[in-house]
DNA sequence: GAGTGGTCTAGACCACCAC
DNA sequence: TGGTGGTCTAGACCACTCT
């Protein structure tokens, strides 16, 4: 795996480095959880200093392909599968059906999957799920909030905005909201939900949700602000962090 | 703006010099296009070695907040405004106004805006589009291919993949394809558009796509491959790839 | 020619991990 | 204890830009 690097090129050596190691991974020389070459053994396999050993390794690393473990070595990140949702996702014959939207979205895939609960209970609105609420930013309402894992991948970091009348003294306040989700139940309090509303925006994560859906520093997230809406009034805003590469959104519009 | 660095603390040197710019770009200190103190200036301001400024100025071109040029310097870069794309840019009424959606789109923004020319003939059919149009791969289609460029920010690059027996003889196969777009030439051939599918995607962009968007190495894109339906066939398909932070979809969700 | 960024080297100290 | 990655320094050569 060695030696074939070219000084007379006008591609900077730790760049053809770079190179080199990024097609082992693509071509599965290196699979998913392998370690690659340690810094040293790339000193010594292609004769350069340290310095531009890390700086190649620094290349993949900001790619996303790699990730390091202090004190064990770098790795070969795993890409989570691809998930795809379909604008239908929400339709009430899926709810009928006892399923949630992740239930009908994770069976199509056809993956195993986990929510791990986060938190549960009152807290204060931010200012752009209570715009759509209705509400003053910082207007106590009722917040769930988990995240989704597939086969090991962290998916998505969802959290969901309740209006204390719609979610008081309801399953909502539960983490098992029961057969059909959150949805199911603000309608059998009443409201008839006509329409959702997705804002989709990229943007580079933060810190904790870098750390929540384990992606490297400096990455971008996908980010859907969804509003739910009842017949006169908004009834739940979820406001979910995804990571990219693990999602495709499909969306019809009417010509009308 | 020196003398600020902590040594004792957990944080490294690089990332508190990032900081430090990052914050004095965020709050205006340096503006769109002005030149960071230089490498050197570095260097004495923080008493630091070159590799270590370096690193604090990769961290920063890293998170495409600023770009170099070799022999100048390194500059803020500016961001674009951020274009709303509403659900309903594709309406009949809007054409009917003799506006294409992009059009619709930049009025909305109230932005001034320009469409540069790439390419426009016949061409072979990518696989993804020419399954949406009930192709083979490769198959001629008659291809539209074109920048948006707006207040100077390179927005999207667009790639449009029309039947033959669709565009031919019709003004979409001139660059000025009139009143309304391509898609009211589309109808006046017979084909009245039904629905638009769009899907959305976030991945890695390739040296060109990133180039052409001037976006910084490594960066993300944003894509949409959205497909025009008529009655009972496909009569386009667009290709998209957007500078994912001069962009927010909209969309509507039926809950049906 | 002076200043700028781009690349590379050689050597050092530290923290973390596994044996 | 030895190997791993994380950080930092000092010094070098090069290519590009502006004057």
């Amino acid at each position: 795996m060695s030696g074939t690097i070219d000084p007379t090129s006008d591609r900077a050596v730790y760049q053809q480095i770079a190179d080199h190691l990024r097609d082992g991974i693509r071509q599965g020389r290196y699979g998913a959880g392998d370690r690659l070459p340690s810094e040293s053994e790339l000193v010594s396999a292609y004769t350069v200093s340290r310095v531009t050993a890390r700086r190649a390794l620094a290349v993949l690393a900001s790619e996303g392909l790699t990730y390091s473990e202090h004190g064990r070595g770098v790795f070969v990140r795993g890409r989570p599968p691809v998930r795809r949702l379909a604008s239908d996702r929400f339709a009430r014959r899926h709810r009928r059906q006892g399923k949630s939207a992740f239930d009908v979205e994770m069976e199509t895939a056809g993956l195993k999957h986990e929510v791990e609960p986060l938190k549960l209970g009152l807290g204060p609105a931010p200012a752009d799920a209570a715009e759509r609420l209705g509400l003053h930013a910082g207007q106590e309402v009722f917040v769930r909030h988990r995240r989704y894992v597939a086969e090991g991948y962290p998916l998505e970091v969802a959290t969901s905005y309740i209006p204390l009348d719609v979610a008081s003294g309801t399953q909502i306040e539960e983490w098992n909201p029961g057969p059909g989700g959150i949805y199911a139940r603000i309608e059998e309090q009443g409201h008839k939900l006509q329409r959702f509303t997705e804002e989709v925006s990229v943007r580079p994560g933060t810190n904790s949700e870098l750390n929540a859906l384990s992606l490297p520093t400096g990455a971008s997230i996908l980010r859907i602000l969804r509003t739910a809406h009842a017949k006169d009034r908004a009834v739940e805003v979820c406001d979910t962090i995804m990571n990219p590469s693990a999602f495709e959104l499909y969306y019809e519009l009417p010509a009308r």
